[in-house]
DNA sequence: TTATGACCAGATAAACAAAATTAGTCATTT
DNA sequence: AAATGACTAATTTTGTTTATCTGGTCATAA
């Protein structure tokens, strides 16, 4: 197109801005739909809580549910970043018990995300319904745990003695329970984002642990190449989300 | 009361006459239930299918929730029988891995007792809402889990370098996570309930078996003993439930 | 005495219309 | 060019009426 063009900077600069708006009203989707669900949170209240006029919205999205996708998005590489961020941090970043820890933590600490994977219809309502055609995310996550699984086992850092598919399947049982726990107990009976966390590592370490009879325990070179291999995984699906996310904005 | 009473011999029999009907019906109670859940099963319903008519039924139960509510009661018990027959036959009935993958089983074979546990509100609809208030049912399991550890950690069999109460919560995570799996993995990855139960087992093993410092491994004796324990304890349960049904149908 | 099913009152669902709300648009303003 | 909010078509909710269903009773039959 041979349309005329503004200056570089002037266009970075509208970008940011357009970006820190359009983050703002995600901000808004977010919190109105912790607290009242998808399906009683209007573009409306969106619109008046984010401090903009309803247009402005579908200047964004060009429709509801395509704002409320991109607020998914965007939790999903939040959630991802904080993790990765996490398992960065902690020289047991590489461990078994330090990813499912950091894991459970990272999901914990993002309720929409735990909504999503809970598959919490009081809150995500006619949403997940729409959505959860054409997301293959439980698939995808279910294939990653293959991967990484294999890769523990290569390493001698996991039991070789179990089916990959059933230790998969025990696994996504064990950290779901801890999930899906908080409610089933009576109430003096609540603890802690970081006890459950904690709780459910050590579940899945002793579960998971090679036999003493085995050779390689950990030594600090595999707990590395195991934290360097998840975070770079980490990251190439974040940049791959963030183009995506690119692509979308500029239709 | 100086009414006149008939013999012996032909109250009993009409008595199992009677308890054979109301069983009968109970039998279509539940499969009804579980076809349709409770909100949509009515009495009309359940008296065809049982081969009697309405006015029947409420010469056995006052109410139709009284009638679930029995339905349960008789579920429970069926439940409890057949985990004490699982736990006696088996030579491993007195090991932690034993119980646990017999109570997993015990209860996956149990469609309404599994939906009991897990709140399944599709199935049980009104009748949770309204019963739950006076079940204290929760927390006696709960209660029950601890008695249980104690004996556990008293003989040597489970670790006792945790909080007891941290591990009630992480079995009973454990135990929840994998009674409420099912739906959530992709299609080609089922498990039968044999297998189910025996990775819940094999995860509850590795969890709480104590270090293998500790000195006293289990021996015959301690199975033997907790083996007698656990069943004599299933056994009080039972006659008192049943003594209960007693007294409530001769009101 | 025991079992039945017609019967009834109350609850639930269906049908419908009226009112209110809301997603999305676009002429107007900034 | 960018943002707005009044506006509209469509959907959702609310209120109302009518019809159906269902839990529970009880006079009658077995």
């Amino acid at each position: 197109m041979a349309s005329p063009r503004r200056s570089a900077r002037n266009q970075t600069e509208e970008r940011s801005k357009r970006e820190e708006r359009a983050d703002r009203i995600l901000d808004a989707a977010g919190e109105l739909m912790l607290r009242w669900g998808y399906n009683k949170t209007t573009i409306d209240d969106i619109a008046r809580y984010a401090g903009v006029a309803k247009g402005t919205i579908y200047l964004h999205w060009k429709t509801r549910e395509d704002l409320f996708t991109a607020l998914m998005k965007r939790e999903y590489i939040r959630l991802s970043e904080d993790l990765k961020q996490r398992l960065a941090s902690d020289p047991e970043g590489g461990t078994l018990r330090g990813i499912t820890k950091h894991s459970m933590l990272a999901t914990l600490k993002n309720p929409l995300m735990k909504a999503v994977i809970l598959r919490d219809t009081d809150l995500l309502g006619e949403w997940l319904r729409k959505e959860q055609e054409d997301s293959v995310t439980f698939s995808q996550q279910v294939a990653q745990s293959f991967a990484l699984f294999e890769l523990f086992r290569s390493r001698g850092v996991v039991r070789d003695d179990i089916d990959v598919r059933k230790q998969v399947y025990m696994l996504d049982s064990i950290t779901l329970g801890f999930l899906v726990m908080e409610p089933y107990m009576p109430g003096d009976f609540k603890y802690s984002d970081e006890e459950i966390a904690e709780m459910t590592a050590e579940v899945v370490e002793r579960t998971f642990a090679p036999s003493p009879s085995s050779d390689a325990q950990s030594d600090e070179r595999t707990k590395q190449e195991i934290s360097n291999t998840l975070i770079s995984y980490i990251d190439d699906v974040l940049t791959l989300r963030k183009k995506q996310n690119q692509e979308e904005v500029s239709q």
